[in-house]
DNA sequence: CTCCGTGCAAACCTTTTGCATTTGG
DNA sequence: CCAAATGCAAAAGGTTTGCACGGAG
């Protein structure tokens, strides 16, 4: 993502008649350029570097703001802090590296068909999900 | 589960030289009943009706034990504390109520399938996952 | 007898919040 | 201007842990 990005969460924030500060910029600057999936503290110090007065409670509270927006998406994994994404990339699922946390994003249209067809079945109806295959490279033989 | 299993579960601890204290066994008996998927507090709750004397720490500490053996699962859903089942059933996933908070299991094998094909492709081989599926009733027409 | 397990309370860690102060529009 | 946002520090909430005592094998 670049900063024609940043401007983009900008405008839709203040279309929603939220106040952009040098804190707020800073932390979507780095939200939109960050191509891994960092959590609270990462985003903390990385937007140090770009407004030296980011409190780690701003840092949160935005968060929160752009998660209500559906400007960025939580992702909570097995045993670690949330991590956080831009909304800009079409839904996908997520494999989680467990030997470098490393993430890997994938679609499959297949599983969420299937997901449908399960949940109907059950006499349910899916409002949102969760798919995450926790992996390793296979050792070579 | 009935008792039977209760028992089933203290052979398995015994074997790894795990002793079975009577707050152990009010833990097993009250997992090994559970047709839900109880939290740590509902279980120290539960646990207290057959002996008065199990703190939450202990419920805790018996937990972590069963899960490093393998005996029962820990999930955590979102926004909640984490939830247990004995793992006696097959491998399932779950579906969520998002309005009672009622689990319920299924299964897919060809979701599983799906899974393995995705991971491989990029590399990847999976070591265990997650799939939740948060629903809701649909409304009546 | 001997450790393993226990209760209690304090510590932990991430996230949230109350309050007085600053600041964007 | 002044409501909205901030920093700080304290609180919250689930879970873990240090320590001295208790009980299973």
């Amino acid at each position: 993502m670049d900063d024609a990005s940043a401007d983009r969460l900008e405008q839709a924030l203040r279309a929603d008649g939220v106040r952009i500060t040098r804190q707020r910029a800073a932390i979507l600057k780095v939200l939109s350029e960050a191509g891994d999936h960092p959590d609270a503290s990462e985003l903390h110090r990385r937007a140090r570097d770009i407004e030296e007065t980011v409190s780690l409670a701003t840092v949160y509270r935005t968060l929160a703001a752009l998660e209500a927006q559906g400007i960025i998406h939580r992702h909570v994994f097995e045993g670690t802090p949330a991590r956080f994404e831009t909304a800009d990339l079409p839904h996908h699922d997520h494999i989680i590296d467990i030997e470098t946390g490393d993430v890997i994003e994938f679609q499959s249209e297949k599983i969420e068909r299937l997901q449908q067809e399960i949940a109907k079945e059950l006499g349910y109806e899916v409002v949102r999900h969760r798919l995450e295959l926790y992996c390793r490279r296979p050792r070579k033989p």
